[in-house]
RNA sequence: GGCCCGUUCGUCUAGCGGUCCAGGACGCCGCCCUUUCACGGCGGAAACACGGGUUCGAUUCCCGUACGGGUCACCA
């Protein structure tokens, strides 16, 4: 149960109903993803309901494959509908506007009937060659409005019979709402708070196109309506449609659910908001996971194949622009829903800051537990085909989660554990090694040989002996040992990496590297 | 251009009239720990867009300016 006494100080009490309803025109870019978990988020903080609608009135813009992407990718966050596509269906379906296209006329024509609406032929062509010619006498927009409608080929200027006639003889037409003229469009944004725009500055928009199709604002308030949605939590690219929305309501006669517009995800870079197109370009994803169309080709790199987990995913993008108010910054999903506050979002928009989210991919993976940090060290050598010991896959994966970012870095950077040095880092070899380093090493293969039982301990007691026994230094020595043994200069406890190792291959390498690098 | 929304460190942000010569995080720099790298610890540089009000007192409230963003389709 939800009780607010938000909007317009109407005290409501009912069960949170939330929707996010993308329109398939290809991958759902992280902040459609955002809008989608605030949605989520919200929901389940108030124990409502989160439902998936797809906005398909543009038959023209479909693409084949991105509903699937759209699901799949919020699967992925561990954001599941409740009903709609991809959720339980409860007798509110179907959930893809394209298949409620014979429900909406229904709802045109009480509009129409109670001179809400008005039908009109003007073509597109027609109305392009207007605003053209607004435009090059310098004035502002030409509007289809209070003004300009009694001017134009509509059911308000033509007589009756001719309208009847026209349609009859199959004409094309579209419908458009009947805006008052100078009225107030007041409402309470639960982000923004009051909003307020007059009529005379909006126009009268096509509820109905000519296609049989609504458009979004006609389809967009009747699901909503019809499907109980208590709250519309959305982007702010809406906020100048939200007046006509509104309007809309009023005109059905119906409740209209609470308005929160988001702020938009902006580009690092240049201005402008976040967008599709900008892909790769900026040197990381803007999409959730990896994206081809199958028509084109075009292909879009995701947050889950370059090493994301969901969870620090999904915890980025939910401080891009909500914050909880306290300073805890880490989060899994069942805690953002707990610390969730529409309140505290933001009112500015944010830019994407992709250094802090893979602090947050960091953070997650140095949380892991050893036996966790081992499956995703298996699956990485799993899937370059390298073998291993499965024993001391535990102990590796900690040692090497300190230095990731990725699941993948606890091989990239630990490579030499599976598979001896190819080569000699050139800089340390230059610097580290001398020429006693070949005898020092060949001193210690020595005296591994007779370490009975070869674990870390063992293996540092016997360097240091030698080192105070022949009176070195640490330094004289480690570093060349290291990289006898890696191929690198630095790295994790060299005493660790022998024991993983094991004295066979330790002592190998050894060789090995007195015999290359002399 | 019209309309709407916004404006605290480079970035994400805390702040809801006095506790702020503004707090946290990422990044950056320095020191410590350490054979090295990383981790960790400690410290540092770094912001209230500007101008008017209101008030005993403004980062916080109001107005203006500047700047930024969104939107102006038979697209969503």
């Amino acid at each position: 149960m939800y009780i607010c006494t938000n909007s317009n100080d109407r005290i409501m009490s009912s069960n949170v109903r939330v929707r996010f309803a993308p329109s398939p025109t290809g991958p759902l870019h992280i902040g459609g993803v955002r809008t989608a978990l605030y949605n989520y988020l919200f929901a389940k903080k108030h124990g409502g309901d989160f439902l998936l609608r797809i906005e398909d009135t543009d038959q023209t813009r479909f693409v084949p494959g991105a509903e699937q992407y759209i699901i799949e990718a919020l699967a992925w966050c561990g954001i599941s509908p409740d009903e709609g596509i991809g959720g339980e269906t409860i007798g509110n379906g179907p959930y893809r506007q394209s298949e409620r296209k014979s429900l909406y006329r229904k709802y045109v024509d009480q509009l129409l009937a109670v001179d809400k609406a008005y039908i009109a032929f003007d073509t597109s062509e027609e109305l392009n060659t207007l605003r053209q010619m607004a435009k090059d006498a310098g004035a502002t927009n030409w509007q289809y409005n209070y003004i300009t409608r009694g001017n134009m080929k509509n059911s308000l200027t033509l007589p009756k019979e001719e309208v009847k006639a026209k349609i009859e003889a199959g004409a094309s037409y579209v419908v458009r709402i009947k805006l008052p003229r100078d009225h107030e469009v007041r409402f309470e944004d639960t982000i923004r708070g009051w909003v307020s725009v007059n009529t005379n500055n909006m126009d009268d928009k096509v509820l109905y196109k000519a296609d049989g199709m609504p458009t979004y604002h006609l389809a967009n308030i009747v699901d909503d309506h019809l499907m109980g949605i208590t709250h519309v939590i959305r982007g702010e690219e809406w906020l100048p449609s939200a007046p006509l929305h509104v309007m809309l309501y009023e005109a059905f006669g119906w409740e209209r659910p609470v308005f929160a517009h988001l702020p938009l995800l902006l580009k690092p870079d240049g201005p402008g908001k976040l967008s599709k197109r900008d892909g790769d370009r900026l040197g990381f994803p803007v999409f959730p996971i990896n994206w081809s169309n199958p028509e084109t080709g075009e292909t879009a790199s995701g947050y889950r194949e370059l090493g994301f987990f969901p969870s620090p995913f999904v915890n980025m993008l939910a401080l891009l622009g909500w914050n909880p108010g306290t300073e805890q910054e880490v989060f899994n999903l069942q805690g953002l829903i707990e610390a969730f506050d529409l309140s505290k979002v933001s009112k500015s928009g944010a830019k994407f800051d992709f250094e802090k989210g893979k602090w947050f991919n960091q953070q997650y993976l140095r949380a892991l537990s050893e036996s966790e940090l081992a499956v995703e060290l298996k699956k990485a050598l799993d899937k370059e085909g390298l073998s291993y010991n499965e024993a001391h896959l535990g102990k590796i994966a900690t040692m090497m989660s300190e230095r990731a970012t990725f699941p993948q870095d606890l091989l990239a950077e630990g490579r030499y554990l599976f598979i001896p040095p190819a080569t000699y880092d050139e800089k340390t070899r230059n610097k580290r090694w001398g020429k006693d380093s070949a005898g020092m090493l060949q001193d210690l293969a020595a005296r591994f040989e007779t370490i009975p039982d070869f674990t870390e301990t063992n293996i540092e007691a016997a360097f240091k002996g030698y080192l105070a026994e022949k009176e070195l230094g640490f330094g004289k020595v480690g570093p060349s040992f290291r990289l006898a043994l890696t191929g690198r200069g630095l790295g994790p406890s060299m005493f660790t990496i022998c024991e993983v190792l094991g004295k066979q291959e330790v002592l190998s390498r050894i060789a090995k590297a007195v015999e290359i690098l002399g």
